[in-house]
DNA sequence: AATGGGCCCAACCGCGACTTT
DNA sequence: TAAAGTCGCGGTTGGGCCCAT
């Protein structure tokens, strides 16, 4: 399907699109063009940048290659466990997937989970699990997307991609929300912890996206400053909980909460009702 | 060193949604 | 309101790289 262009020398037909992978020189013109005039409308830009592409080749090479607030480096191993979290949740939005993540595109999170995340799964189904063959033990469990959804107070407003200069919207000191993760066995899937914790420590209740059922945990600082604990209620399911900071799941640069942020330094044991270090 | 197979990733396509006239 | 133009998304393809043989 991608053809190759056979008239990539500039003795071709003069009016014929190109298509095929981009020059250094077409990259140039086209970065040069966006970063000193921005974009109007994406097939001016192909004509006033002087090249043989359709504006919807340009938006494609601006928006997986050429922005500078694009991530260079592999996808992290946080970030895997970020995408298959949102990945269960919001099945194949692999744009609102992205908007959820740091200077990822939906080209990208849909390259890596088609080529690797769901042959491991594939693979991991064969291997003798039954029904999705997903999540194995230590993956985020089943985020309720709404979660990462949550606007206070209308804070955040919708952010341009096309390389805009507008300013990301005010950052709060600290934003109401936490989460953790299961990392342990006993709990059903599903089960993932976000709670507002405006005052803390505060007792909320944590969503149970498989069995539909909802339960009592507390919620509080573990003494650090950042990290907050999550206790299930009748104390005894859970082995281990994974945390994040407040300041973790932001990430205001894209406008948009960061869910990439596990820290992995911060694993706690509850199964006796107390935190450990 | 040659070659074949698998994997990764850049980029195209089709289509629906949205905007403008 | 309808038509035309444009954008954005998800699915898919195929070239090139890497590794095992």
């Amino acid at each position: 399907m991608v053809e190759k262009s056979a008239s990539n020398g500039d003795g071709g037909e003069a009016n014929k699109e190109r298509k095929g992978l981009w020059s250094p020189e077409e990259d140039e013109r086209l970065y040069s063009r966006i970063t000193r005039h921005g974009v109007s409308t994406w097939s001016s830009v192909a004509q006033l940048a002087g090249l043989r592409r359709s504006g919807k080749s340009c938006r494609l090479r601006w928006m997986n290659y050429l922005r500078p607030d694009l991530k260079k480096e592999p996808i992290s191993k946080r970030e895997e466990e970020t995408i298959i979290a949102l990945q269960k949740s919001l099945g194949n939005r692999w744009s609102v997937i992205a908007g959820r993540m740091s200077g990822r595109m939906d080209n990208e999170i849909k390259n890596y989970w088609n080529s690797r995340i769901r042959k491991r799964q594939q693979n991991t189904s064969a291997g003798g699990k039954d029904g999705g063959g997903f999540p194995v033990q230590g993956d985020l469990l089943a985020v309720d997307a709404t979660a990462f959804e949550l606007s206070p107070a209308g804070e955040q407003k919708p952010v341009s991609r096309e390389g805009t200069t507008e300013a990301p919207p005010p950052v709060p000191a600290r934003f109401p929300l936490f989460a953790c993760q299961l990392l342990g066995s006993g709990l059903d899937e599903g089960h993932t912890a976000i709670a507002n914790a405006g005052t803390t420590p505060s007792t909320t209740t944590h969503e149970n996206n498989g069995a539909g059922s909802e339960s009592e945990v507390s919620v509080g600082e573990d003494g650090r400053g950042d990290h907050y604990y999550y206790r299930a209620g009748d104390g005894a399911d859970m082995d281990m909980v994974h945390f994040l900071s407040f300041d973790d799941l932001l990430d205001y640069s894209a406008g948009n909460l960061l869910v990439d942020a596990w820290d992995q330094s911060a694993v706690y044991c509850t199964n006796s009702g107390s935190s450990a270090d």
